[in-house]
RNA sequence: GCCGGAGUGGCGGAAUUGGUAUACGCACACGACUCAAAAUCGUGCGGGGAAACUCAUGAGGGUUCGAGUCCCUCCUCCGGCACCA
């Protein structure tokens, strides 16, 4: 027998295969078919790397695994053609993108057949093929009937470096997704798919689909629907109305502002309009005309930092409560979401807090956590602290909706904190971290001490004037009585201990008197922690004052539970006739009280898919000066791309400048026109491609309605995670479109998505020509063969984890083949009678296992339901596990068939030849995948685990059949258990049937 | 900042979904074969300990007879989104 030749086998078999066809679906077969699709790749220059055959190894397994179990699969190829490398690549050498086109997709074939895919080559389709193109220009022809293609002057994005126009979602941080080049706003007149027409089925029928959590997520999060309602608010003295959108009408009583977007249409016909009498126009046209001038970028840079001017004269009348309230522009209101207009709730909106914070606008709270919020008060000594402020203070604080304790606390001179925290233990319960903990005067330390002992954190503490009338706080001396020492003592220490609550404590509010003398003494820590911004402290600036110990005024935001805002629902206050209602409830009853209309809104943008470029499907559009606008007539179609372009950048389309191509006959009035000289998204080629895999040479329809209604939807698509958001939405949006148009009766293209993770490079990076790491699978192929490498990308791991190339991993896969071979080349008369023993031992292998059998059926099991689930590492790792326990003993025809047909689908020439060589029938793949005897798995005696104490003692053999009370005899009678429990009192055991035994002993 | 995902030997990774942590592979060490090397085969391989044992799944708590797995707090890394009202 020859020793394993990779070249040879790997050679011959993918020329049987090509010879008869063996993977050619069928369409003739009714029932039982799956379509197994991966994404196909654009064929670039530098031609596959090993990323590529991970996803395409996967789909390949799966779909041999399928056919053996009797499946018709369709199982295609094809070229996403049309894009700008291509093109680029043109400009600087003068190849033309189709020639250049051709010649890798003839690279990219070679190398994917080398790896032995099953693919139905006879249904490749090439997307830049006119052929092809014919059909994505009369789906473009499709959308405009239906009106979701339309023509829209536009703000765009523009790369400068490019010269083309990019969507949304190809400009990422404002730099162009290919070429890194800062991208630029331009109004032109651009073609866009109206994507936004299907928002909502686009985000429902997310339900129904077996995909990754991530993505759905990723698809969720882009499509970004809010559910709000419009309101309209008055402009004081004039007709003019603001309409706004808001998610949270419940907080409309809190709207103590509004904010324009500076673009907004509104803004001009005020400035316009005399009635209006802003007075600071100048100030406001100068704003306006700065944010125009600043990019995307700068805006995005300086987010942080809220700009904007107050129109002054122009007031609006708040709907709610007829109050009137200032208007502003700034650039933190979008044009391009809501209406560009929103009501400012600073209260409950970190945004508009921020903007109210900087232009002293007032705050205004109107909800409140449900729960309800808790206060402690800790005075301190002294009856008359008591009875000055904090009543005051806990009627401000029940008025904002907070359950007040104001414990009452042995009222000595003098503190007693051991005393004092008792008292305090019956309130423990009642703190949260929506809770405010005040502390004044002594009951600062008091409450320190009191948080520290407390399980759960608290939402505040606030410390009032930590100051103790007639106390001297220099270093204790002779002169302090014992009394006042201890005093001394216990805030020095509280202030100590800081750090130890610290963490404690979401928000800290120290309010002290100016010219307090004993701030350091109490907040010495307080003021270290203020540098990292986690808390406030006021000192007396007209917040808060104490005169005479009694409080005047409280701070405004001493109403809120702890942070400067809250967004969060809850329960609503100071909103009129809406308190105690909660959030949801109040946005319908407001909505109805004030006739606003509850109103859905989708963060997605519909679909722009103009390019100025030459390389892609022209846009089948004629604009004749009597006319308008026309389709291209069907008969036309293709509308080709002319070959001698000058396909340079200038800033229009290369296509502008074919004579041939761009003078055209109006196809009604007969009169010169010119044809659109756009062409379309690389985007949209692929998002109908796996249409056409079902009738990829029908020239007189796009696809055949019948065999579309065979095969599809796609039962299994695989690509890479990169897609989540652009390819994958674009194809779920064309799929609903052609539905609507009658042309497919389904509405989702792809049932089940699986992602392949990124191989990164051996150094941890991912792999790309800069960083030198690429590793070309043609050199693993020729040296240790393609079966080697499909069963080395899938051992490296989970399918959809990101995972290094190691290149010294890969010889463990070849050993393993090795081993298949010689297992299955030698005969079958040396066993070896210990390792007979050892694979009969019951014993062997986690216990479990009786034998030749047992093993075959184990692994039959594993590797099914492994290649059903997508774990092909640890399919291997049980193929491997069945090589290592068999080659050195008797083996039988039937454990090696088996063998053979489990490891094909991730190997298919070396079993496809061993196969043969064995003299077995036919070839491996009519074969039908093996079924397992249940019975085979099961032994007559099983392994039980015997814990004592949870730790692990000791492991026993017992029947199968055993009964309970049988086997904690046989793990008592154990030695080592045994050993274990001498002395002690068995206090419980557990049993779990057929795994262990577990004795808690004391 | 927000939304996801992940942290297990020197490395890639397993773990029946709460039940013997480290399967399988790489690397490494030793042995056999060989004049020798490679290849192959065999043995060993988380830390500590002579052993009994004991400590280990990013850190700290919790639930449980029992936690890599469940809950809470935190740290780190990766991916996506980002003024979306």
């Amino acid at each position: 027998m020859d020793k394993y030749n990779h070249k040879l086998i790997e050679a011959k078999w993918q020329a049987v295969w090509e010879k008869e066809q063996t993977f050619v679906a069928r369409e003739e077969v009714p029932n039982n078919h799956a379509y197994v699709l991966d994404m196909f790749p654009y064929p670039s220059a530098q031609g596959l790397h090993v990323g590529h055959p991970e996803g395409y190894t996967a789909t390949d397994i799966y779909s041999r695994y399928l056919r053996m179990r009797g499946v018709n699969v369709l199982h295609p190829m094809g070229w996403d053609a049309f894009g700008l490398p291509a093109e680029n690549y043109a400009i600087k050498t003068g190849v033309h993108p189709r020639e250049l086109t051709w010649q890798n997709i003839d690279n990219f074939r070679r190398q994917i057949k080398a790896l032995g895919f099953s693919y139905d080559w006879s249904r490749e389709v090439n997307t830049a093929d006119p052929s092809y193109y014919k059909w994505t220009q009369w789906l473009f022809l499709q959308l405009y009937k239906k009106g979701l293609a339309y023509r829209q002057e536009a703000p765009v994005n523009w790369c400068p470096s490019c010269q083309t126009v990019l969507a949304n979602e190809q400009v990422i941080d404002g730099v162009c997704e290919r070429c890194d080049s800062q991208v630029e706003q331009r109004q032109m007149a651009q073609w866009f798919f109206k994507t936004t027409a299907y928002a909502s089925a686009l985000l429902k029928d997310l339900d129904g689909l077996d995909w990754p959590q991530p993505i759905l997520d990723m698809q969720r999060n882009w499509i970004g629907k809010s559910e709000g309602a419009e309101v309209e608010f008055r402009i004081q003295n004039s007709e003019f109305r603001i309409r706004v959108f808001t998610t949270r009408l419940d907080t409309i009583f809190g709207a103590t502002y509004m904010v324009l977007a500076p673009e907004h249409p509104l803004v001009a016909s005020l400035l316009e309009n005399q009635e209006s009498r802003i007075k600071n126009q100048e100030e406001v046209k100068k704003y306006i005309k700065t944010t125009s001038q600043r990019t995307e970028l700068e805006r995005k840079a300086e987010a942080k930092d809220k700009t904007g001017v107050r129109l002054e004269g122009v007031e609006a009348i708040n709907p709610a409560n007829q109050e009137r309230i200032p208007v502003f522009i700034a650039d933190y209101v979008l044009t391009s979401y809501g209406t560009g207009a929103i009501m400012a709730v600073p209260a409950h909106d970190a945004r508009d807090f921020e903007f109210a914070k900087k232009f002293e606008l007032s705050v205004k709270e109107v909800v409140v956590p449900t729960q309800k919020r808790t206060a402690l008060i800790l005075h301190g000594t002294g009856a008359d602290s008591k009875k000055n402020w904090y009543q005051w203070l806990k009627t401000e604080l029940e008025q904002r909706g907070y359950q007040v304790f104001v414990p009452d606390l042995p009222d000595s001179q003098m503190p007693d904190l051991d005393t004092w925290l008792k008292a305090l233990e019956p309130y423990a319960s009642s703190i949260n971290e929506n809770s405010i903990i005040i502390g004044h005067s002594l009951g600062g330390p008091t409450a320190i001490q009191f948080v520290q002992r407390l399980e759960r954190s608290v939402g505040a503490l606030v410390l009032v004037a930590p100051t103790c009338v007639g106390m001297d706080w220099t270093p204790i001396n002779a002169s302090h009585s014992s009394e006042q020492a201890n005093c001394i003592r216990a805030i020095t220490e509280a202030a100590t201990d800081w750090r130890s609550v610290s963490k404690k404590i979401k928000h800290i509010v120290g309010l002290f008197s100016s010219n307090d003398p004993y701030i350091p003494v109490a907040t010495g820590d307080l003021y270290e922690r203020n540098l990292s911004g986690s808390y406030i402290v006021c000192e007396n600036r007209g917040h808060f004052s104490e005169k005479n110990g009694e409080v005047t005024k409280l701070p405004e935001f001493f109403g809120l539970p702890y942070a400067e805002f809250f967004v969060d629902y809850g329960t609503l206050i100071n909103s009129g006739e809406f308190n105690g209602l909660d959030s949801a409830t109040a946005v319908k009853k407001i909505a109805a009280k004030i006739g606003a209309k509850l109103t859905t809104q989708y963060r997605l943008r519909d679909w722009l898919i103009s390019r100025q470029r030459y390389w892609g499907a022209p846009i089948p559009i004629i604009y004749c000066a009597k006319c308008g606008e026309l389709p291209a007539p069907a008969k036309d179609l293709p509308v080709e791309l002319p070959v001698d372009v000058d396909f340079r950048p200038h800033g229009e389309s290369p296509l502008a400048r074919s004579e041939s191509f761009h003078n055209v006959k109006c196809p009604k009035c007969g009169a010169p026109a010119r044809r659109e000289s756009d062409t379309m998204d690389t985007f949209v080629d692929s998002s109908w491609y796996f249409l056409r895999y079902v009738d990829p040479q029908n020239n007189q329809e796009a696809f055949d309605a019948k065999k579309v209604k065979q095969w599809l939807p796609v039962d299994l698509y695989v690509g890479g995670a990169e897609h989540a958001v652009m390819h994958l939405l674009y194809a779920r949006f064309i799929t609903k479109a052609l539905k609507d148009l009658g042309h497919i009766g389904f509405s989702e293209p792809f049932l089940k998505l699986r992602n392949q993770g990124l191989i990164l490079g051996e150094d941890g990076q991912k792999m790309s020509k800069s960083h030198g790491n690429v590793v070309n699978p043609d050199e693993v192929v020729v040296k240790y063969g393609a079966d080697t490498l499909r069963l080395y990308e899938m051992f490296l791991g989970p399918l959809e984890d990101v995972k290094p190339w190691n290149t010294s991993s890969i010889i463990g896969l070849r050993r393993f083949l090795d081993r298949v071979w010689n297992f299955v080349s030698f005969p079958a008369t040396t066993g070896n009678p210990e390792k007979q023993k050892a694979l009969d031992s019951p014993d062997r292998h986690r216990g479990n296992d009786n034998g030749l059998n047992a093993m075959v059926a184990r692994t039959i099991k594993k590797v099914t339901e492994d290649i059903e689930s997508f774990r092909f590492n640890t399919a291997i790792a049980s193929l491997m596990e069945f090589i290592n326990v068999m080659s050195s003993v008797q083996k039988s025809d039937g454990a090696v068939s088996t063998l053979l047909i489990l490891l094909y689908p991730f190997a298919p020439h070396i079993t496809s030849e061993l196969w043969e060589q064995r003299g077995f029938k036919g070839y491996i793949w009519e074969q039908s995948w093996p079924g397992y005897d249940k019975s085979a798995l099961k032994s007559d005696t099983i392994s039980i685990t015997v814990q004592v104490n949870g730790k692990v003692r000791s492991s026993i053999q017992v029947a199968a059949r055993a009964k309970e009370d049988e086997i904690v005899k046989a793990a008592r009678a154990d030695v080592n258990v045994a050993r274990h429990l001498a002395g002690k009192t068995i206090v419980r055991q557990v049993y779990v049937p057929g795994r262990l035994v577990n004795f808690v002993v004391e």
